[in-house]
DNA sequence: AATGAATGAGACTTCATTCAT
DNA sequence: GATGAATGAAGTCTCATTCAT
């Protein structure tokens, strides 16, 4: 499943994969997405819950931002495939409004918002910054940042490029690297 | 072909849209792969030129960068299905790497390099900046931007997002907008 | 059961219905079929004893004639999922013809014919007449009837339409309702 | 098809007697349902007109009425196979009411019936008599009829059967042959 | 050039049946 | 005896592709 997309997998090769019969899938699940989504589900409650865990493990704003930038790279190295199926092809999906994806997402997001508006009140930053701007920068410009790395067959650094990030982020291009 | 991905479309469709018979698509191109794939170099030519000229018709790092931004924003608000097309299958495929698909992309994120090292020139940034990271975190960012506002239906306003991002990058998330 | 046939009942949904598991159903019966045909064997074997008792309760040809015409249309009423099924499946099947369910059948229209002959001994009809054709038009006749009371998903009155079944298979339509 | 319910015949199968590909079946029909449902309406409309006519080129109650009974027979004798499909498959279907092939069976039946009435009308029989009750009993007894001719792989003698059953439903059991 | 009927491989899914526990 | 997980064949249906017209 690492190349080729969801359309491309077929079932019958799943099922060899997984070393049981074509049937089998069927007990266990309704339908090929039905499919696809519990195995997406598992993974996102497991990033969730990784990212939870980073932000209470740490005090202070930008320790915690650097954080979650880690955990999210390290959630792509690890399981760059199923990051992948949820990028192209989940989030398209169209009965992606309003599933249980969607909520799981919903509050991945909620964990970086938080994040975000401590530093408002910590007065990292001015008040009127666009914190949605910032959050879809961030996950899409990791996202791409991350596929790159992937595409490219290296590896990924996961606490430098994090490092680097969070500088991009705080102090823009201007101020160059620490 | 908005709603649903490059293998839920058949070919049918695709000929009936187009007001052609199925069997005319196979004189024009080897295979549906090969019209996707000619579809979308002819697309992102155009954004190519749109990019060049974007730069060409202006001066100085900061007016060319927001150049950039504001054509690939307006890019995506035009031709989105496209689009996500690009990002969730063909940037995925297989076969990309090595394509004339990839060649327009090398061309394309060359543009912004070159944009950038003008910055470094102009002592805009610091010259240890990783440029490649800042290319990637900007264009991941926009797409995700630009994903988002169109998943929730509404429209994007570029300009105004385009200067957004443009602040956050320049100056980063401490500056706050201006 | 009653609604689709045979075929669409899966052996897993006859499983549940009962209470047991799917496999239980293999130490009893060797096949779906034969599990079909022993359900139908035993229906069967209580609608040839209500046909006998029915005769033997009463004495007289025209009696005994509306005994069978009543029983056959309460067996139909009280089971009419295991009527459907006989009518529309079993004795269509390529297997019928030297089944155990055929000897069954006979046994069961053989009581009809002896009550027709006792008529005729009675001289309640001329002795010229075709009693086969007699015993195919009144049971499918009566088939007919009942089908289309619970397709139409009223409730039979048996004992009234046995009689005005009665009434035209002696008299004719000429004759009329008494 | 002769053998076997229409379940038990593959679209496969069908696809292969009428010597085209499985995939061109569902060029000309949605589904097998409707493969099926569109070979007995034509089936269906031929037996209609069959009966317009018998009923058309006949004059008199009694003519008119063994003229249906011909073609009813006829019908059957002709096309047993469709016949068979009908009797045991369609008119159990849980889509069947509402459906166009239940309204040409009203149409086919609501000949009868205008025959039957125009018995009433002639003095034929009682006012009093329960047409659907004949015309049930008719049908249903002629599918009887001829079912066990097909059955027992006899031919069926047609003008000969028909007569009798047209003595039987006059005359009631009691007249016996002409 | 253009059509669209025809193909046939392959997809997802169901389900009768088996068998280890 | 009883379970139900597992199998795998077979079914319906789709669709990229070809080709006679």
């Amino acid at each position: 499943m690492v190349r080729g997309g969801f359309a491309e997998a077929s079932v019958a090769s799943v099922a060899r994969q997984a070393g049981v019969s074509d049937g089998l899938i069927y007990r266990y699940f309704d339908s090929k997405e039905a499919l696809r989504d519990a195995v997406l589900a598992r993974f996102y409650k497991r990033v969730l819950e990784r990212a939870e865990q980073a932000v209470a493990a740490r005090a202070g704003f930008p320790a915690r931002l650097l954080g979650l930038i880690e955990t999210h790279l390290a959630s792509f190295r690890d399981d760059r495939a199923l990051c992948r199926l949820f990028i192209s092809e989940v989030r398209v999906a169209a009965d992606y409004a309003g599933s249980p994806l969607q909520e799981l997402n919903r509050r991945y997001t909620r964990v970086l918002l938080k994040v975000l508006r401590q530093g408002v009140a910590e007065g990292a930053m001015q008040p009127n910054i666009d914190l949605r701007l910032v959050r879809d920068m961030l996950y899409g410009g990791m996202e791409h940042v991350a596929w790159r790395s992937v595409a490219e067959g290296g590896s990924l650094d996961v606490p430098a490029v994090a490092q680097r990030i969070l500088a991009l982020l705080l102090h823009g291009m201007e101020a160059g690297l620490a």
